[in-house]
DNA sequence: ATAACCTGTAGGGTCGCTATACAGTCAAGA
DNA sequence: TCTTGACTGTATAGCGACCCTACAGGTTAT
């Protein structure tokens, strides 16, 4: 009657339901202008406006409550300020998926990596230019085992995601030249997990230089030191030398596989160069 | 005892409360290896990284649920596939912020065209070169009166928003110029809703020319016709011509106003050219 | 023995609705 | 007048991924 609007159109209007106008009601952001003895409510044309704005607010992902407060008093300045707010939110959330995407296309491309190598070159050397990567470091917790592999690993990972995010750059072990060398590969080796590069310095960061690598895919815990010694001997074979730490990517960890292999699947990288003869 | 690590341990070790380790183990994500006769849950070191990849899939965004359906056959190829279909919920997610940004900059240049000029220029025309613009269109409903105004641009606003989001561009009237030249300025008008630049082709599009307008603010409705007189008016009495449609752009509604003013504030717009003496 | 700290369960709250169940109201047609 | 169908109301549970609180019992160190 007399030109009211009765819920189902009102909503129906804003592309509403039903009961999210009697939601709205409820929460004291919308009311009808006129409850009816029956109960049935009743809004005016004049609403309109209200109910769209509310909806404007709404689509650019304010949340009810600082929409009930803002209407409280509400002016041009106060709603420039109120979406202004807003919009930063959205920036904050816009890095926050930017880094997801990365986090998603740095795992994808460790798996990329594991699936076309399986097999095929396992245990068989290869040279391969690797580009530059950071990482954190820390020692292996003794003894040295796969349990307390996982403690040191884990307490790298804790340092990276008290500051930024779950890290996903992958993780692996660095052994050091000097231990290599003297035959004693696993003295003072340990866990790093690397560091996209986006990353702001971190406390402890490692620099992984950009250098020729003589690779090798094997299966295996990191302190099982037979691998390292193959790829040494090849190294030693083909003329090269090594000139920095080698380092161990893991790149499936053993979580992959149900009780057949309970290895690593990992990517040895040395880095070396040519003995002039 | 024996190595095993308690629930309070092992949340903190992985960022995480005791809670949401015990919601985990109702859930059946995540269960401890071993629940002691007094109820306690105890955790092992093996189970470190099945968490740490827990985190590191929710820390993307995929659901808990689906990380349950996951790890019930787990493999490299599914992994990847799970990554990228996230990747792709991810990117959707980054458009609709981008438009929700793109919503908010439109609002808040509206009423920075609104705060500065109050009060300054009211009613006292000038010339101003305007962009094109793309709008969709809609003949008043009669009778003309604030209350059918409201219907009208409602029309016109679900015609957007079932197709996309709400829209933000703002709102006004077009008035046509043949009907203000023949001094009837409210025949064929009616309401127009501002369509985004990266807008599709909408239906019954209208577009509003790049061009230098005779504009004039004012407080009113747009069916007030004095204010399209003035402005024809002076328009005259400078030298110019009228060469197409008027637009009455909509800065402030109504629902800014308590009760003092119960009028929007709107740029009147009105594409003119000199006429050669 | 006691305090401090750990563990357990159970229940409610968050946010913006949707969905369901059940009941009353209203206008039109047989 | 009765029935049908379309509307309206209220009340409740559920979503997702937890957090928070309360309350009770266990463990360890002093």
């Amino acid at each position: 009657m007399k030109n009211l609007i009765p819920i189902s159109e009102m909503a129906e209007l804003h592309g509403l339901t039903r009961q999210t106008l009697i939601y709205y009601d409820d929460i004291d952001l919308f009311k009808p202008v006129l409850v009816a003895d029956n109960g049935y409510r009743y809004y005016s044309r004049r609403q309109i406006p209200y109910l769209r704005e509310i909806c404007f607010l709404k689509s650019v992902g304010i949340g009810l409550k600082e929409i009930v407060a803002h209407f409280q008093e509400r002016c041009p300045k106060k709603e420039m300020a109120l979406l202004q707010q807003q919009k930063e939110k959205i920036m904050q959330e816009m890095t926050r998926l930017h880094k997801q995407r990365d986090a998603i296309n740095q795992r994808i491309s460790i798996y990329e990596d594991a699936v076309d190598a399986d097999a095929l070159f396992m245990e068989e050397p290869f040279i391969r230019p690797i580009v530059a990567r950071k990482a954190i470091f820390k020692e292996y917790i003794k003894p040295i085992n796969k349990e307390n592999l996982h403690m040191t690993l884990m307490a790298l990972w804790k340092e990276v995601f008290k500051k930024e995010m779950v890290p996903s750059s992958g993780f692996g072990s660095i052994l050091k030249k000097q231990a290599v060398l003297r035959k004693e590969p696993l003295a003072e080796a340990g866990s790093c997990v690397f560091l996209p590069q986006w990353d702001e310095e971190h406390e402890h960061t490692v620099d992984i230089p950009s250098a020729t690598y003589a690779c090798m895919y094997k299966y295996g815990m990191p302190y099982e030191v037979e691998h390292v010694e193959k790829l040494m001997q090849w190294i030693v074979d083909n003329g090269y030398e090594l000139f920095g730490d080698i380092v161990d990517v893991c790149l499936l960890d053993t979580t992959f596989y149900k009780e057949q292999k309970t290895l690593d699947f990992c990517l040895l990288q040395a880095p070396v160069r040519k003995i002039k003869k």
